[in-house]
DNA sequence: ATATCTTATGACTATAGAGTCATATGACTA
DNA sequence: TAGTCATATGACTCTATAGTCATAAGATAT
């Protein structure tokens, strides 16, 4: 955590701070960015920064929480009620918010992506044991809700769908970042995340499916 | 690549060079790895090294190099001829060598997982464009045939679903390893691959699907 | 034995990093 | 005006890095 002397500093000058950290992290990851980079553009003194905080990794974890927090704001709608939608229609939230986060916020992102990255990166498992595992354990409690309304089938491990829906959560994020480079909630945002659904629910076999939803 | 002085050496200093590069790279990022621990560690003084190889980055791409062809060997007899069997089939081969060779090669495994983690740095580039697009075009490849031959849905993103079936394949081996530690081939390594199939085949819905395949 | 060519060496240079600390600034108080 | 406290500073220490180079050792040929 910052020191108070950092909350105490002016709006301006703590913002300034962070942004210059913000650009750092998402150009360099944790091992190979450097204070002194960041307090030369940040305009402050080395002497200064270790007022503010305790070394890089205190500056690294509160960059991650400011991009948890945003991250939560863009759930957050989508979550209010979870149980009272369909599961497919849920996923299809959480898709898109996840989509929208990514797009209006690349540097964020960026950031967020060098960090799951190395999952053996000490700083990485500091980090997920704070947050300890969320999206997998949401997705599966959204799937044994669904299970139980008979929504999906009943032969899935729900585990490892879990565990698939959540990396689908960042392949299309990955696969939409490639594809495009608008900046906003868009139609064909929506496209991508209507194609993830179907193969999500039909998979891609002949048998059935017809690429309908809820 | 390595100079001439490299391949002089007699095959046993070479592997030994080669094995503490492979610990090395297992245990740090290209930028954070040292060439200082990797002399040391090999037991060859700093100068030989630059009369080896031009620098870190030269070394680097050789090992890169040596995990590309140990994969392709796991490959190669499921790639003998992909278009005389059946899509999926070919999909559990694939999936199959995928998960042996990462079950059999940890190290290898994690230092490929390092590179590709973070696909903006230039060392990522570099190698990318050197072996081109290999598995997502494959994947494209191989469904367009199973399209033709009415083996897949004809309603589908191709180029998106391939862009799936590739992330995927990275998946289950991430999967499989945080749920097992067997190094080998093994029965339960076939029940997630299978799983994993059922769920590219059927998707989650109910409507339809009951996990057979072929 | 002498000359030539290849390989081996590690001290050394130059660079950059994180973190420290004595000192200075400035604002607010008595 | 003098005193107190929070904040600001940047030169400095210590550590580690990549890469160089003059020199030595060894091997092979003449």
């Amino acid at each position: 955590m910052p020191k108070e002397t950092f909350y105490n500093l002016p709006e301006e000058k703590r913002k300034k701070i962070e942004d210059a950290a913000i650009q750092e992290f998402k150009d360099y990851s944790f091992d190979t960015s450097s204070i002194n980079r960041i307090v030369e553009s940040s305009g402050i003194s080395k002497g200064s920064f270790y007022q503010y905080f305790d070394d890089k990794k205190d500056l690294y974890k509160h960059i991650i929480s400011i991009i948890v927090e945003k991250k939560i704001k863009y759930m957050s709608p989508v979550m209010m009620n979870p149980f009272n939608h369909n599961f497919y229609t849920l996923m299809r939230e959480i898709y898109k918010s996840g989509l929208s986060f990514a797009m209006e916020n690349p540097q964020l992102l960026e950031i967020g992506n060098k960090l799951i990255a190395d999952t053996t990166h000490p700083i990485y498992i500091e980090i997920i044991d704070d947050n300890k595992g969320k999206s997998d354990e949401m997705f599966e409690l959204l799937l044994k809700n669904a299970m139980e309304r008979g929504e999906i089938r009943e032969n899935l491990d729900l585990k490892m769908i879990s565990y698939i829906l959540s990396s689908l959560n960042l392949s299309i994020v990955d696969y939409y970042t490639k594809l495009t480079n608008k900046r906003e909630y868009n139609e064909e945002m929506m496209v991508v995340v209507e194609k993830f659904l179907d193969f999500v629910q039909y998979g891609i076999s002949k048998i059935e499916g017809d690429g309908s939803n809820d």
